[in-house]
This record gives C-alpha cells, sequence and structure tokens, in this order.
DNA sequence: TTGAAAGCGCTAACAA
DNA sequence: TTGTTAGCGCTTTCAA
C-alpha cells in the first residue's frame, strides 16, 4: 500500500517527522547512526512522499506544460520530444496539451487552465494574436515559441523567419529557377508565421529583380499533406507552371512533391523543392527534400532557461530571443 | 494574484467555505441568491481552486500518464494524439513519459515514479517482459498498450499481431510474390512484437508451401528509417533478390522503400511492399504504402475503460482485450 | 440549506 | 543535531 506517511517512518524509526524529511532531502547535518535507521524504516515500510502535500506546502509542481495545436503533426511531435528531454534533465515533468489551433482552447492555455496544476507554460500559438495573448494571460510563468509577433510583456523564442525564406528563396534563384511559387499559407486566417515567410520569399524575389506573381501562391485549407498535395494538383491541372516551390513547412512540401510526381513531373528537374522544419522523414523521400531546420535543441534549451528565471520570480519585460536556423540542401534542390 | 483562497470567497460574500464549496462543485442545494452572492464574489476576487489543496484531500490528480519510448516516432505521435483526445473527454490531463526503450527507465513507469502523481498510467513497454512487469509493478492503476505478452495480473490491449502479419504476407503471396522478406525486427533483443509479426510471417509462407529462407529476415540497428534503408541497401549489395517485403513498422518500410529506389528497382512491379502501422505519411509515399492498420481509436478507448474501472478500484485478474486491424492496400503493393 | 471543524501529508520556522 | 508544531487550501462529516 502506498498509505505509508512521515509519521509512521518516524515512529518506526524512532525519531521525529523533522528527520525523516531531513534524511528524504538529503540534508547534510544527520548523524550516520540516525540516517541508516531511518533509511531502513523508508525501505521496509517502501515509504514514498506524497506529492500533493508537498507540492500544497512548497506552492511547487515540477511540472511544466507544453501547448501547442497537434501532436500528430512531425514537427511538433519531433519538438515535444527535445523539450521533453530537456525538461526530464532539469527535474521537470512534462504535461502535454493540444489545442486543435482552436481559439477558446488556446485561450484557456494562457489564461486560467494551468492555474497550481504546472509551475510553467511552454506554448507555441496557431491562432491567437500577441494583442489577445496579452489580454488573457495570467501568472503562470509563460515563454511562447514559434514565430508569430509576442506581446512586449512575455518572453519568446523563434527564429528568423523572414531571414530564413530570403535564405531558401534565394539558394533556388540561384539554381536559375524563376517561376518559384509559395505553397502551404493558411487560405483563411493567414498566420503570422506564413506572413513572415512569404515577406522573405518575396524579398529574395525582389532582390532578383523578380516580381511575384500572386497565382503562384498556393494556400491551403489546413496544415496537412493532404491540403498541399489537393492545392498544388489543382494548380497544375488549371495549367499554371513553376519550376521551384517554397513550402511553408515539410508536410505541404511533402503533399506537393506527390501531387507533382503523380502529374510525371521530375523533382528537381523540373520543379524543385525547399521545404521547412526538417521533420525526419525529409531524409527518407524520394528525392530527399531540402529543408530550412531550426535548431530546436537550442530552441528548446532557450526557452526552458527563459521559464526557469520567470519561475524564480523574474517580472521584467519579456524577452525576445532567436534561436539560429539552416538551409539543408537535399535532392529535391540539386543542381541538375 | 492567484493567492486567493476559498475562505477569502466565503467572507466577501458572508458565507462559510462549505456553502463555497457547494457552489465550486455545483452542488444543487443550495439557494438562489447565495449561489449568486458567493459567484459573484468569485468572480470579483478571481477565485481559483487550488488543486493541489484538492488533490491532497481527494486523492485524486485527473492526471493520467501516457509511457512509451520516443514521441518522436509517428505511431506513438499518433497514439499519443489519440489517447490524448480521449483523456481530455474523461476529464483528465495526459502527461507523457519517454523511456528510450531503456529498462530501467521502464521500470520506474511501472514502478515507483508515478506514486502520486497520476491516478494511472498508459504504458506501451519495448523492453521489459511480462515477468519483469509483474515484478517490479506497484499500486498505480495500469494498462499496457501494445503486442508482447503481458502479466496475468494486468489489464492489456492489444490488436492479433500474428493474424495482421498472416493477412500481410498472404496478401504478398497472392500478387504471385515468392521471394518475400521481412524488415526491422531487432538485431539483438527481438521483441514479442516483432515475433508475434515473424511468426504470422512464417506461418503464411508456410500456408503457401513456402519454407522461410533465414537470409530475406532483415533485421535493423534500431527502429528507425535510416536503419532499416541500411539494412535492405546492404542485402540488396550482397546480391540478394526478394519480390517482396513485409515491415515491421512504417519507418522500416519508408527505409526500405528509399533504399530500393535508390537502386533503380520499382515498387511495386520489381518489389512489393507492406508496411506496419498506417502513419499519415504512408498516403503521401512515392509510391503510396500499403500497410497494418491498428484501430488505434479502438485501442485507446477500451485502455481508457479498463484503467478507469482499476481507478474505481476493480481489483480482478488482468483483462486481454484485442482491439481491430485491417490491412490498407495501397500503390506499394497493387497487382502489376 | 448552511456552518464548524477535523483532517489530508508534508514543509519549515522555531525551540531545545 | 533533532523535535514540536503551525500551517498550506481544500473536502467532508456532523451539527445546527
Amino acid at each position: 500500500m502506498a498509505n505509508v506517511r512521515l509519521q509512521d517512518v518516524a515512529d518506526l524509526a524512532g525519531v521525529s517527522m523533522k528527520t525523516v524529511s531531513n534524511v528524504v532531502h538529503a540534508y547534510p547535518h544527520v548523524s550516520a547512526g540516525v540516517r541508516a535507521r531511518v533509511e531502513a524504516a523508508i525501505a521496509e515500510l517502501g515509504y514514498q512522499p506524497n506529492l500533493s502535500a508537498r507540492r500544497l506546502v512548497t506552492g511547487r509542481t515540477g511540472m511544466l506544460s507544453l501547448a501547442f495545436s497537434d501532436v500528430s503533426i512531425p514537427y511538433f511531435a519531433e519538438l515535444a520530444r527535445v523539450v521533453s528531454n530537456e525538461a526530464t534533465r532539469r527535474g521537470y515533468r512534462l504535461l502535454l496539451e493540444q489545442t486543435d489551433g482552436e481559439l477558446d482552447r488556446e485561450r484557456e492555455i494562457v489564461s486560467t487552465r494551468e492555474a497550481g496544476l504546472v509551475d510553467g507554460v511552454i506554448f507555441q500559438p496557431s491562432t491567437m494574436s500577441a494583442n489577445e495573448i496579452s489580454l488573457h494571460r495570467k501568472d503562470v510563468p509563460l515563454v511562447l515559441l514559434g514565430e508569430q509577433a509576442a506581446p512586449v510583456s512575455v518572453d519568446h523564442v523563434m527564429i528568423d523567419n523572414f531571414a530564413a525564406a530570403d535564405q531558401a528563396t534565394t539558394h533556388l534563384i540561384a539554381l536559375g529557377r524563376t517561376r518559384i511559387g509559395f505553397v502551404g499559407h493558411e487560405r483563411e486566417h493567414l498566420s503570422e508565421t506564413s506572413l513572415r515567410r512569404l515577406e522573405g520569399f518575396q524579398h529574395a524575389l525582389a532582390e532578383a529583380g523578380i516580381t511575384v506573381d500572386m497565382g503562384l501562391l498556393l494556400s491551403t485549407a489546413e496544415i496537412s499533406a493532404a491540403s498541399a498535395a489537393a492545392a498544388v494538383a489543382d494548380a497544375l491541372d488549371r495549367g499554371i507552371v513553376v519550376d521551384a516551390l517554397v513550402c511553408r513547412d515539410d508536410l505541404a512540401a511533402i503533399g506537393a512533391l506527390r501531387a507533382i510526381q503523380e502529374r510525371g513531373l521530375r523533382v528537381p528537374n523540373d520543379v524543385a523543392i525547399v521545404g521547412w522544419d526538417n521533420i525526419a522523414m525529409t531524409a527518407f523521400t524520394h528525392p530527399t527534400l531540402s529543408t530550412v531546420a531550426a535548431d530546436t535543441a537550442a530552441l528548446a534549451a532557450t526557452a526552458l532557461d527563459l521559464l526557469e528565471e520567470r519561475i524564480a520570480g523574474f517580472a521584467g519585460l519579456g524577452r525576445h530571443l532567436v534561436a539560429s536556423h539552416s538551409l539543408v540542401v537535399r535532392e529535391s534542390s540539386l543542381a541538375p
């Protein structure tokens, strides 16, 4: 049974609760004899501290929550792994929260729902705006992930989407491509993330003296390979010609790849592709996918640094930090 | 501040703590006037119940933990999503635990680590044997997922791996394939899962009068596309000829597909492929992948049913339930 | 229908 | 170095 209390151990060892507590917490000033007796009692009774009680008293839960739209999206799953490992290393356990990108569920994340449950929250919003976040947010320590504009009051770790999109597009231009499309931004509510990437995309084209052809901007109904495949298939069937595609994320790239190949076009010879996120699968598609890779390990470590400072009581303005990224060039954008 | 206590609300509303508690818990026998006053006080103070305190008293945490090796493996990510949604629907939050398949971390899952933190544990072991599980397990309600032999004392939900492997292999035989290989079982410690699948594979071959060629059993160093690609590439380079491949999981199938195509062979014409798990990506590879699909929704619902019964106090012998599966036939195993 | 009070098991300030 | 004890904020029995 788990109903062994601190007092029971104390009784068996013939000491007070405080002494047992000292032993449990490895407090140094305990005589060896007493320590041995207490440890024997703990072992004999199979004592385990009641975490709820400890929490009630300390106000700390030792848990963090990680919130984003959907863990079955590979980028989030891979992010969850990195954050979870880093959290474990620092002595926290991780609670997983999915919002499906729904506004009211995102609101719950930054406001009431977590109170008292976790010491802090790491949150990558899909839908909430900076304004809304600062409006709804409560006292729980919070760090935002991702690329949207964040409220000045909240810590935030991102990559430089503009620069990365510029870099990816410039890479395609250097390959001699001129009819370059963009795939995968939201059809209805354009996210800040997509917007930044589109701006970087446009900037690179402008630098090369190419004006953006709005007909080559292929938005999708949702973030999925299926949705991107449909958008690209539809565009090709309408007779639209592209020789390169910058994709908002790797799922879009995988969908685009599939649609292009289904129509008998070759990648990269006819159409070069660059994706985004460097999910594991991009190294195993045929051809393998070039992609923008965020340094997720740095992202996670930085986010946890900021969060731990907040938990420790730091109350200054929001810090806005940039994690590095790189362009991973694979077969889908190799020079022919 | 979140330091508003039940007592503060009671003071402001001019009632006792019990009455406030009644209102918070929607206890019906509270007069309308009092209820309104209490609700106003709650709103004015921004009161939120302290969950740690509630837990200390009720002994319930409202949390479940889901444990498996690695959330960045797509099958587990997709499973986590399903389980998380189902848990949320039932009023639980989900804690994520990764073991990396390491024995001592798996031991922690079934023994001490979760005590007091969660009401129950759903665990898909990678390494632990049935014997070890029953040896180490403590009092936390536990349901096992997956296909390994489970201890008689523990609840367990699985799919019929033998039957599914038999079915997948028979499907390939019906295509006229005769040199059928198996890819992706562990090189060192063969898991129960792989074993069952290999047995089903062998059974189907035997039924068709084909003896298993041990040279066509391609084990891998780990569960990953890279590892499977290496194993298949190596086999092909050694001159081994296959006309079909049953893969232990979709990651292995994706790796195998890549290795086969790199060597100029065509799928399914030269080599047909069947994977396992029906991860989202299998619908977007080129060609799309045939695969064994477990009914994960049923799996999750059943696991939570069993777990909730355990949490409610059921103490009978372990139940061993089977979730249904199906063979999803896609391009990788179409008749030429 | 509402109030008073006894814990839940632990931590930590204070005493010895 | 060890013991005593007052809470942490809530639920819940029992009384009123």
